[in-house]
DNA sequence: CTTGCGCCTTAGAACCATTCTAATTTGTTG
DNA sequence: CAACAAATTAGAATGGTTCTAAGGCGCAAG
């Protein structure tokens, strides 16, 4: 089995929870985004997609890529109100904007930071999700994950 | 000496740090984020600065929120992709974002927390500001700060 | 099978927060 | 005052995203 297929199949399951069919867009929205992580726009894996399935169309990518992040198989990432980021890392982790080359990369949380940082709330606040954001400089260029 | 005045000297010192000068325009939308800290929108800022300043128009509102945020007077606070909200509050501190009301309450950070955050950065990564949101409920409601 | 009924995709229009443009006003300096 | 720059203004333009309406496709019942 190959390791697109087992994609296919754990996207087909998560569609399926949700009451949702699994397609070829979806499928090669989710595969383009699990091929190069590197937290494309909408705009860029509509790029992408088009050389497996040329006649997907943009409003499809979009359609895509909310369902998927309904599904909870994707997160949409936002930086001020730059076009939104797409990021199929699961694993809790920041993010770290290079503002001088604009890439994104994804910085693992050990999960007893991400206690300390919401044992900051004063009662009365319950926090369903914690977002960290990083700006700076990235001095060294990292491997990225393929 | 007024708050006022002493606002609208504190902002014309800052200004004149940047090279830029003290206007009408500029006072009023300062002290209109001063007086109601509650994460106003620009055309929030514009509904409130209108009463005073009926002649003002919003690219002048965008002018200037954008002049304070670069005296440092000021934070652009962003949300997903919903409209930017500006924040006075100087100190260092993480937001959060109540999803059923849609208020944004100011949490303070114990500075021996931003140190613990940036230091999950790995070596190569130089970050130069560190953002932290919350969202989820706020089960009880807070006095605001005036 | 074949038909019915949703779900899904599609092209293009609409939306709307923000930025840009070009003209005017205001303030400062000589 | 004259000259020049900085700031304000109205309105147009921009651009990422969402909406609309039409057609296509897949599954289920007959
Ligand atoms: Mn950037
Ligand atoms: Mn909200
Ligand atoms: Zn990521
Ligand atoms: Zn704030």
């Amino acid at each position: 089995m190959s390791t697109a297929t087992h994609n296919a199949e754990a996207l087909a399951q998560k569609l399926a929870d949700s009451g949702l069919r699994s397609t070829p867009q979806r499928e090669v929205v989710y595969d383009v985004l699990l091929r190069k992580r590197d937290h494309p726009t909408a705009d860029e894996v509509f790029a992408r997609v088009k050389s497996g399935l040329p006649s997907i169309s943009l409003a499809t990518v979009y359609n895509c890529l909310e369902t998927l992040v309904q599904c909870d198989l994707v997160r949409a990432v936002n930086f001020e109100r730059s076009p939104t980021r797409y990021c199929p890392n699961l694993r809790p982790h920041a993010h770290f904007h290079d503002e001088q080359t604009g890439k994104t990369h994804d910085i693992d949380l050990p999960p007893e930071l991400l206690e300390k940082v919401s044992s900051v709330l004063p009662v009365g606040y319950d926090a369903k999700s914690v977002e960290i954001i990083f700006r700076g400089k990235a001095t060294k260029s990292v491997a990225s994950g393929g």
